[in-house]
DNA sequence: AAAAAAG
């Protein structure tokens, strides 16, 4: 078993890391560590949950040790797509950086540029941003970028989703391009490929197959919703999500509650106050002091409930949730898999309910086709309680609809789904892993929307296709230059490397399948990954 | 149709 202590790192890294009470490196740690001590470009797939941010914090804070920072022009840059992200990279720079001399800014939003342009004028080692904060400090001439040796993109995927790419993009051509780069995502949707291609060289891939994709250990349960009549609607609705959650009782101690509309989540988190509950929301539109102290509040237990927009969807190193509540469908399929994995987080035990009113059906049809599972229908608390009421004529014809099972309406031939509407424990979440006769739905291209949902083999370490010492004899490259090299800028200067950076075909071993590495995390996962970073370093 | 991020 590989341990932190074979990996090269700093002497002053591998103290801090024991202070943290880690021994040995998570996959993509292992595998991410060794190529970028050697100076050479990553290419991390893997999501959150991973133990991600170390595979690129520690090798940085080895990297940049020798030297020292100077005004203006920081040595490495981290970027990432939410603030809340972005300061919890800083955390973890802070804890494995605390024995060295470095520094770092924290280049956010929302927060004053006073602070951070006395920083950045100080000198630092690290910048960790998001994206237009950090383009916005450049533009104000304060920060010059063409010292940065080392990169860091951090969920690339979602930069994606969320329109920053143009951004990253400048963002790299502000860098020199003979710094080192390290691009993280979870998935490499034709868009990532195009940009990995164009901005990092000859990088070493690893893949580490999601932890728990829609995992055994999450039972989920879909609550169809249709309202007595559009007025009510809302209210309806709420009231369901309440019921849903007492339901649960005990065994509900802390969960999230998903809306798709920041809207929603005011309104869901008033009415669960009023309710009596210990709730909070949080969304991109609240002040970033107030989701600051919101998101500590959840972490150490004082909220119990946080009512949140997709803004803490992903990434966030959240405590072990018992519950994850989707009061609407996500309108992309692939942020439920990131919503439901806020809970049962390296095999605890976790349950995600959902509702899905009628409009939001074709999503739900969306996210079982993802996950190439049907998700047990549950029963409708409201509908057994309260018989519908049938006053006007449209309502009628709703009422009449809500009273009979949906599913035989909308999953059409999809009979082989647990029936969950007849016994005693209907309000039960089913585990889907449990088998299913019947195939859902007809295969379907999946392709660009989630490549780990494929991953071959979890838990088995498929070799290089290209041998290593084939990939360092690759000539020029800079996988055979010293990691810290006297003539480095010279070597990455040359003709060769400038040419690999723009063939556009360059690596046919970037397409999907054909990886260097996938490892497997799967059953294995170790216990402290499900724990949030501040568990981990006061246990 | 909405969320995130720069105001």
């Amino acid at each position: 078993m590989i341990k932190f202590s074979d990996l090269n790192l700093d002497p002053k890294v591998l103290k801090a890391i024991i202070d943290t009470g880690y021994e040995t490196p998570t996959p993509i740690q292992a595998g991410a560590i060794p190529p970028a001590l050697e100076g050479r470009d990553v290419l991390g797939i893997a999501q959150t949950g991973t133990g991600k941010t170390a595979s690129f914090t520690l090798p940085m804070i080895t990297l940049l040790g020798r030297g020292r920072a100077r005004a203006r022009m920081p040595r490495s840059l981290v970027l990432a797509p939410t603030r809340e992200l972005a300061a919890q990279v800083a955390e973890n720079f802070d804890a494995y950086a605390k024995y060295t001399k470095l520094t770092k800014a924290l280049l956010i939003g929302g927060t004053s540029f006073k602070e951070q342009d006395q920083l950045i004028d100080k000198g630092v080692d690290v910048l960790i941003a998001t994206p237009g904060r950090l383009i916005d400090h450049f533009e104000r001439g304060k920060l010059i970028l063409s010292d940065v040796k080392i990169m860091v993109v951090d969920e690339a995927d979602r930069m994606l989703d969320m329109g920053f790419i143009p951004d990253i993009e400048r963002i790299f051509q502000m860098t020199p391009f003979t710094r080192q780069t390290l691009f993280f995502s979870a998935t490499m949707a034709p868009e990532i490929e195009r940009i990995t291609n164009t901005f990092l060289s000859n990088p070493a891939k690893v893949e580490v197959a999601r932890a728990a994709t829609t995992g055994e250990n999450i039972k989920q349960g879909v609550v169809m919703f249709e309202a007595s009549s559009k007025a009510r609607g809302e209210d309806e609705k709420r009231d369901l999500l309440i019921r849903l959650i007492d339901a649960e009782g005990d065994a509900c101690s802390n969960a999230i509650i998903f809306c798709n509309r920041k809207s929603d989540v005011d309104v869901v988190a008033k009415a669960l106050k009023k309710n009596g509950k210990n709730a909070e929301a949080i969304h991109g539109d609240l002040e970033q002091s107030h989701r600051t102290r919101t998101l500590d509040g959840f972490r150490d237990g004082s909220i119990r409930f946080l009512v949140a927009s997709d803004v803490a969807a992903r990434g966030l190193d959240i405590p072990a949730v018992t519950h994850v509540l989707n009061f609407d469908v996500p309108s992309h399929a692939e942020d439920y898999v990131h919503r439901i994995g806020r809970t049962g987080r390296a095999g605890r035990t976790g349950t995600a309910i959902m509702i899905c009113s009628t409009r939001d059906e074709k999503n739900l049809a969306d996210v079982e086709r993802l996950v190439q599972n049907p998700i047990p229908r549950l029963d409708n608390p409201l509908s057994r309680a309260t018989p519908p009421t049938t006053t006007s004529p449209v309502d009628d014809v709703d009422a009449s609809r809500e009273d009979r099972p949906r599913r035989s309406r909308t999953r059409g031939p999809r009979k082989a789904v647990p029936d969950v509407d007849t016994g005693a424990d209907a309000t039960a979440p089913v585990d889907v892993a449990a088998p299913v006769a019947e195939p859902v739905v007809a295969v379907i291209d999946m392709a660009p929307v989630m490549a780990e949902v494929a991953a071959p083999q979890p838990d088995a370490i498929v070799p290089d296709r290209q041998p290593r010492d084939a990939q360092q004899r690759d000539g020029g490259s800079r996988s055979d230059r010293p990691a810290r090299g006297p003539d480095r800028t010279a070597e990455r200067s040359s003709p060769e490397r400038r040419e690999r950076d723009t063939t556009p075909h360059r690596g046919r071993d970037h397409q999907r399948g054909g990886h260097d590495n996938v490892i497997g995390m799967g059953a294995d996962t170790p216990e402290f990954i499900a724990k949030s970073f501040a568990e981990r370093s006061t246990s």
